[in-house]
DNA sequence: GCAAGGTC
C-alpha cells in the first residue's frame, strides 16, 4: 500500500480524485477522514494533516553534564546543542529530575529561571494527538510514503514532522516527495511521475524559525508578565512579530502626539443659481497667512458676477482592480467595516460551503486552468449579477487583470458558486458579494471619468471649480466600492456671466497622519515581511487580547506604548522588523545548507542573553513604567470620598468588572459595571458631575453612562409588567414589577408580593422596557418589549420557558437543513 | 499562563 500524506483533508480528497482511475472510496481510520483507491494495480491511501501536528516546547526535564561542557543532556541520553554559557552558575548535577537552580524549577515561570530558559533545550511534542495516532496506523501497512504536503518552507516541515512519526513505526518504508503547485490533472500526474527527495535542509530552516518563535516569545514574555506580575490571565506578550506591529502602532501614535497644528484658511465661493449652484474654492487652496485670506475677501465684498474664464476637461480612465489575494481581500473588507480577522473566519466558511475558493493565497494572476466564463456562467444564479454576467458572456473572449504578484499556490480568491441574500447569513453575503463583484470587475473595462476644471474671475480673484463624472461605467456598473459620488458642474460657456453669491472664510487646522486601520496595518505588514497571509490577522487580534491596542483605527494604550518602550530601551532586537529579514536570510542559508538550524539557533540565543542581560538590571525602571501605565489605562476618574483614583478593575473572585477606588483597602468606595466593553470618557456628568464611562454591549452602539447609580440619569422607573401567574394559581392576585437594583444596576423583574412568593425573571440589561397585555403561551409569564438600537424586540422572560427549548429545536433544524443545501452546493 | 505557523 502506497500512502499519500497532504498537508490538509481537502488535499487529500483532491489528490485521490485526480489520481484515481476511478471515484476514490471516503473512508475513516479512527476519526480522520482517508481516501482509498487503486493505480496501475496498487492499493493508494491518502490522508490530509491539519497544518503542523508537532509543536514545539521545553524539553519537561533534562541533566546538565559537567563532562560535556555544560550542555544538556535528556532522559534518553541525548546531547543537546544549547550549552550554558560560562558567564551563568552553573546548575547543580540531578539525575532524572527537572532541571532547577537554588532549587528553582527552569519550567516555571520565575524570573531567575529566565537566563536558563534562553538556552533551554526543546522538543517536540504531539499537538494533534488523534492525527497521529491515524497516521500511524495507516504507516505500519505501507510499503511506501510519499510526502504530499504544501510546497514552501512550512510544508517542508509538517511533511518532515510527519516523517517523524511514520518512521516511529514504520522505518524502513521508501519515502518520496511530491511537489505541486495547482490542483490541476495535469500538475498532480506529473508530481507523482517525478518525485523526488525531502528536502531536509528546507524542514530544518522551518524548524528554526520554530525554535527561535518560541525562545524569544516565552523569554520575553515570561520577563514582561513577571516583571510587574497583575494576577493569572494578565499575560504581557511579545514575540518577533507582534511587537514590531506593536512598535509600528506606537510609533505612528508618537507622530501625532509631536505633530503640532497650523492654522490656515479657506476660502469658498457660491456660485450659479438654483439648479445650477455649486461651490467653488479660491485657487489658493490653504491660505497661511489670515491677513492675505481677508485681503481677498475685501476684494470680492459685494460683487454679485463671476466671469467663466476657462473650461477645461479632460477624461481620464480608471483601471478595473486586479484579483484578490489575502491581504488584499483583507483591505477591501476592513473599508467595508469587516475586521481581517472577522473576514478571514468568514471566508473559512464560504470556503467550507463551496461558496469561494481558498481564501489564504499571495496569488493575484488567474491560472489559465481556470475557466473563467464558467465561473462567470455559474454566478448567473444569483439576479442582481444575472444581466452584467449576461453581458460578459455575450463578448468574444473573456480578459482578465492581472495583479503584481504571481505564485502558482492557489488561484486568487473567487467565487466558486452562486449565492443569494436568501442563502446565508447577512456578514457572510456581505463578504461573498464583495468577492463575486470583484470577480467580475476583474474581466470588465475600463471606466472612464470626466474631469471637467473651471476659472472664475471676481473682483480680480480666482476661484476654481471642478466636477467629476462617469461618462463610462464600465468595470463600475458592478463594483460600487470605493466609489465617489459624481461631482457634476452646470454648462458653461467661456466668458459667460453667471451669478456669485459671496463666499465664506474658514479657519481650519492641519491634521496629524491618520491612525492605522486594520486594513492599512495589514498592508503595512505585508510591505515590512511582518506575519504571513495566514497569521496577520490573528497577530492583530492578539494585540487587541492582550490590551495593548484598542478600537479601529487603531489606538495604542498606555500599556502598549509602555511595553514597547521598555523593549525599544532595553531588548530593541525584537521591536524592528529586520529580525524578520534577518532570520529570513539565516534560513534560506540553512536551506542552500551553507548553515545549520544549531548555528542560526544558538546565535539567536546568545543575542536573546544578551538583550535579557540589559532587561533584568533594569526591572524596576521597566516595573515602574508598566504599572503607571496599566494605571493611566484604568483611570476613570476621581473617588468622591478620598481624592485618589477611580480604576476599572476586575474581580479577584469572578473576573467581572467593577470601577474601585486605588486607595482601597484604606477606602471602600465602588461602583458596578454594565455588560460590555468600558472605556473612560473625560466629560464629567453633565447632571451630577461624577465620571462617566462609554459602555459597547454586543453588537450595539455605545452609550455614555455616569459611574454613579443614584445618579438621576440612571434613574428607571418601576414597570408593572403583568400578574403574576405563581399567585394567581394559588387563588392571589399581585403584580409583576420590572425595577433596577439600585446598587448593581441589574434590572429584573419580581414579583410584588416577593416576600412570600419567589417568582422572579431576568431581563436584558439595557434598552427601553415597555410592558404589553399579552402573556407567553408557553408558560404564562407577561411578555415585554425590550426596545434597543436595533429595533424593539417582544420576548418571554422568563429563563426556564418551554418555548424556549422549542425554539432551539426550530433553529437547530433549520441549520441541520442549510446544511444538507451546502453538501450539494459542494457536491455542483 | 509564553510565539508564530499551519489548518478546522
Amino acid at each position: 500500500m502506497k500512502l499519500v500524506v497532504t498537508e490538509k483533508n481537502d488535499a487529500a480528497q483532491k489528490i485521490a480524485d485526480l489520481l484515481g482511475a476511478s471515484k476514490p472510496k471516503a473512508d475513516k481510520v479512527y476519526s480522520t477522514p482517508v481516501y482509498r483507491f487503486d493505480l496501475d494495480g496498487e492499493e493508494w491511501v491518502t490522508i490530509g494533516l491539519r497544518g503542523h501536528i508537532l509543536e514545539p516546547d521545553f524539553a519537561p526535564s533534562l541533566v546538565y553534564k559537567k563532562s560535556k561542557g555544560w550542555q544538556g543532556v535528556t532522559e534518553e541520553g541525548e546531547v543537546l546543542p544549547a550549552a550554558i554559557p560560562a558567564t551563568l552558575p552553573k546548575p547543580p548535577f540531578k539525575k532524572k529530575k527537572p532541571f532547577t537552580v537554588d532549587g528553582v524549577e527552569l519550567k516555571a515561570w520565575k524570573m531567575e529561571a529566565l537566563p536558563y530558559l534562553v538556552y533551554a533545550p526543546i522538543e517536540k511534542l504531539p499537538k494533534e494527538k488523534e492525527i497521529i495516532r491515524s497516521l500511524k496506523n495507516l504507516a505500519k501497512k505501507a510499503d511506501s510514503i510519499v510526502i504530499a504536503t504544501d510546497f514552501d518552507r512550512e510544508g517542508e516541515l509538517i511533511g518532515s514532522d510527519a516523517l517523524s512519526c511514520i518512521q516511529e513505526v514504520n522505518p524502513d518504508a521508501p519515502v518520496s516527495r511530491a511537489r505541486y503547485s495547482a490542483f490541476t490533472k495535469e500538475e498532480i500526474t506529473n508530481a507523482f511521475e517525478n518525485l523526488v527527495e525531502l528536502d531536509t535542509d528546507l524542514a530544518s530552516a522551518g524548524a528554526s524559525r520554530q525554535d527561535i518563535d518560541l525562545i524569544w516569545g516565552a523569554v520575553l514574555t515570561r520577563y514582561l508578565t513577571l516583571v510587574k506580575f497583575a494576577g493569572y490571565g494578565n499575560v504581557r506578550s511579545s514575540g518577533r512579530v507582534q511587537t514590531p506591529t506593536l512598535a509600528l502602532i506606537v510609533a505612528r501614535e508618537r507622530e501625532r502626539l509631536a505633530f503640532v497644528p497650523e492654522d490656515y484658511w479657506v476660502i469658498k465661493g457660491a456660485f450659479g443659481e438654483v439648479d445650477d449652484a455649486f461651490e467653488a474654492p479660491h485657487e489658493t487652496a490653504r491660505f497661511k497667512v489670515e491677513s492675505e485670506a481677508q485681503a481677498v475677501m475685501a476684494h470680492i465684498e459685494g460683487k454679485t458676477k463671476a466671469t467663466v474664464e476657462s473650461i477645461e476637461k479632460k477624461k481620464r480612465t480608471v483601471a478595473p482592480p486586479v484579483p484578490f489575494n489575502t491581504t488584499s481581500l483583507m483591505a477591501a473588507a476592513s473599508a467595508e467595516g469587516l475586521s481581517p480577522a472577522r473576514t478571514m473566519r468568514i471566508a473559512e466558511s464560504l470556503y467550507m460551503d463551496g461558496y469561494i475558493s481558498y481564501p489564504r493565497v499571495d496569488n493575484t494572476v488567474y491560472p489559465s486552468s481556470l475557466d473563467l466564463a464558467e465561473t462567470v456562467q455559474r454566478l448567473v444564479g444569483n439576479p442582481a449579477y444575472a444581466p452584467y454576467c449576461r453581458e460578459l458572456l455575450s463578448k468574444d473572449k473573456l480578459t482578465a487583470t492581472r495583479g503584481k504578484k504571481e505564485t502558482t499556490d492557489h488561484p486568487p480568491i473567487y467565487p466558486t458558486n452562486s449565492a443569494t441574500p436568501d442563502d446565508l447569513p447577512a456578514a457572510e453575503y456581505k463578504l461573498y458579494n464583495l468577492i463575486a463583484r470583484r470577480f467580475l470587475a476583474t474581466l470588465s473595462e475600463a471606466a472612464v471619468v470626466e474631469g471637467t476644471k473651471v476659472s472664475l474671475e471676481v473682483g480680480g480673484e480666482t476661484f476654481i471649480g471642478r466636477g467629476d463624472v462617469l461618462v463610462k461605467q464600465g468595470f463600475r456598473a458592478i463594483y460600487p466600492y470605493g466609489l465617489k459620488k459624481d461631482e457634476q458642474m452646470p454648462a458653461l460657456e467661456q466668458g459667460q456671466q453667471i451669478a456669485f453669491g459671496g463666499a465664506t472664510c474658514t479657519k481650519k487646522q492641519t491634521e496629524p497622519p491618520a491612525r492605522y486601520s486594520q486594513g492599512k496595518l495589514i498592508q503595512e505588514m505585508e510591505r515590512l515581511g511582518l506575519g504571513t497571509k495566514s497569521t496577520r490577522h490573528s497577530i492583530i487580534e492578539r494585540l487587541y487580547a492582550v490590551k495593548y491596542i484598542m478600537n479601529d483605527p487603531i489606538e495604542p494604550s498606555q500599556l502598549g506604548m509602555a511595553v514597547c518602550d521598555a523593549l525599544d530601551k532595553f531588548a530593541p532586537h525584537i521591536t524592528h522588523p529586520e529580525m524578520t529579514a534577518e532570520l529570513e536570510s539565516e534560513m534560506d542559508n540553512i536551506a542552500a545548507g551553507s548553515t545549520s538550524k544549531e548555528t542560526v539557533v544558538t546565535n539567536s540565543r546568545n543575542l536573546l542573553a544578551d538583550q535579557l542581560g540589559e532587561l533584568i538590571p533594569h526591572s524596576e525602571e521597566v516595573k515602574e513604567a508598566l504599572a503607571d501605565a496599566v494605571a493611566a489605562d484604568a483611570f476613570i476618574g476621581k473617588c468622591p470620598k478620598c481624592g485618589k483614583d477611580l480604576q476599572l478593575r476586575a474581580s479577584q473572585k469572578t473576573r467581572s468588572m467593577f470601577i474601585g477606588c486605588s486607595g482601597w483597602p484604606d477606602c471602600d468606595v465602588t461602583y458596578p459595571v454594565p455588560k460590555g466593553k468600558v472605556e473612560s470618557v473625560e466629560e464629567p456628568c453633565p447632571t451630577c458631575g461624577m465620571p462617566q464611562i462609554k459602555v459597547t454591549a454586543f453588537r450595539s452602539k455605545p452609550r455614555i453612562v455616569c459611574i454613579d447609580p443614584t445618579c438621576e440619569t440612571n434613574h428607571e422607573p418601576n414597570v408593572e409588567v403583568g400578574e403574576c401567574p405563581t399567585c394567581k394559581a394559588q387563588g392571589k392576585t399581585a403584580k409583576l414589577i420590572a425595577q433596577k437594583n439600585p446598587r448593581t444596576l441589574k434590572r429584573f423583574i419580581r414579583c410584588e408580593n416577593y416576600e412570600e412568593c419567589n417568582t422572579g425573571y431576568p431581563l436584558p440589561q439595557y434598552g427601553k422596557l415597555t410592558a404589553t397585555d399579552e402573556v407567553c403561551e408557553h408558560c404564562g409569564a407577561p411578555m415585554v418589549i425590550v426596545t434597543t438600537n436595533r429595533g424593539p424586540w417582544k420576548l418571554c422572560p422568563n429563563f426556564d420557558c418551554p418555548g424556549k427549548e422549542q425554539d432551539k429545536d426550530a433553529k437547530k433544524g433549520a441549520s441541520a437543513k442549510k446544511g444538507a443545501k451546502k453538501s450539494t452546493a459542494k457536491k455542483k
